[in-house]
DNA sequence: CTTGACCCTCCCATGATGGGAGGGTCCATA
DNA sequence: TATGGACCCTCCCATCATGGGAGGGTCAAG
């Protein structure tokens, strides 16, 4: 199976295979004559592992971590319970980040008339500083919104 | 005052400071002779600004609207609280994408024993696909988490 | 034999942020 | 006056996962 295949049937793009594989994620596929890639359904079991695990918020370096313990018969389900359940307060502390950030700005929008005229609470507050624009500091690891996976 | 005490006024790094001259979301500051870039009060306040912007998640694009929107004295309140509200509501769309993350997680992570055997619902969902392991398409704009901005 | 759909490798961009090298400036103290 | 340390400058690189695209090879159907 080449990559395009590889690619419909797991839904990880061309570019991520070729990626994950530059990175160590997955190993060096078979190659063709052609010098194509060459996937079997092992590769694309692994692949859709990969995804499922993205799809959870796990970054690449733990999901290795979590193929490993996959590929490991002898592995303790305690391991894999710990990397989980650190990933679950991880996403939740982001959550409440969020949340906090959304709350602030919600509040403002509703002290703000919202008409033709210029005085605007929510721009006065991000001059002037008033403690609802103040993060509390508790949360951490908020980068963007806006782009994402397909 | 040099950039370093502007950072330090404003909460805002040296490096950053540098960043947001750099891709036109400040002016370039005044000049002493042995070429060291000049702060003012103006300037420090424009910071703030900035800084608090950023902590409530908006982009420098965003923060760049937000600030011609300041500085107009003619301005509409309506357009500040239209972005602050469509802002509101990409931190809404983003926390309920990263709960239901966190949420299948956890009811995988509940029906894992979590002891020394290898048995593990977590790793047979990842590698099955189980319909708790898909993410229901709803919502995007995961990057990732654990970094962040001090 | 051509055409279009693949595939290959390499390079670049994203966004906000930090790290660091290599070198200049300034001030206080020895 | 000399020197050391705390600044500042510019320029380059790395992050993380992802996509875009150039330039070129391969293959199969018509």
């Amino acid at each position: 199976m080449n990559i395009g295949e590889a690619a419909n049937h797991s839904g990880v793009s061309a570019k991520m295979i070729r990626y994950y594989e530059e990175v160590g994620l997955i190993r060096h596929p078979a190659r063709n004559r052609n010098g194509y890639r060459s996937y079997d359904k092992n590769n694309i079991h692994e692949l859709k592992f990969i995804r499922r695990a993205r799809d959870l918020g796990f970054t690449v370096e733990q999901i290795s971590a979590l193929m490993h313990l996959w590929r490991d018969r002898g592995r303790a389900s305690a391991d894999v319970k710990r990397m989980a359940l650190e990933q679950v307060a991880a996403l939740e502390a982001k959550q409440r980040e969020i949340a906090e950030m959304a709350n602030t700005l919600k509040h403002l929008a509703a002290n703000c008339h919202g008409d033709g005229r210029p005085e605007c609470p929510i721009l006065e507050s991000l001059a002037e500083g008033c403690d609802h624009a103040r993060p509390t500091h508790l949360g951490k690891g908020f980068e963007k919104l806006g782009k994402s996976r397909s």
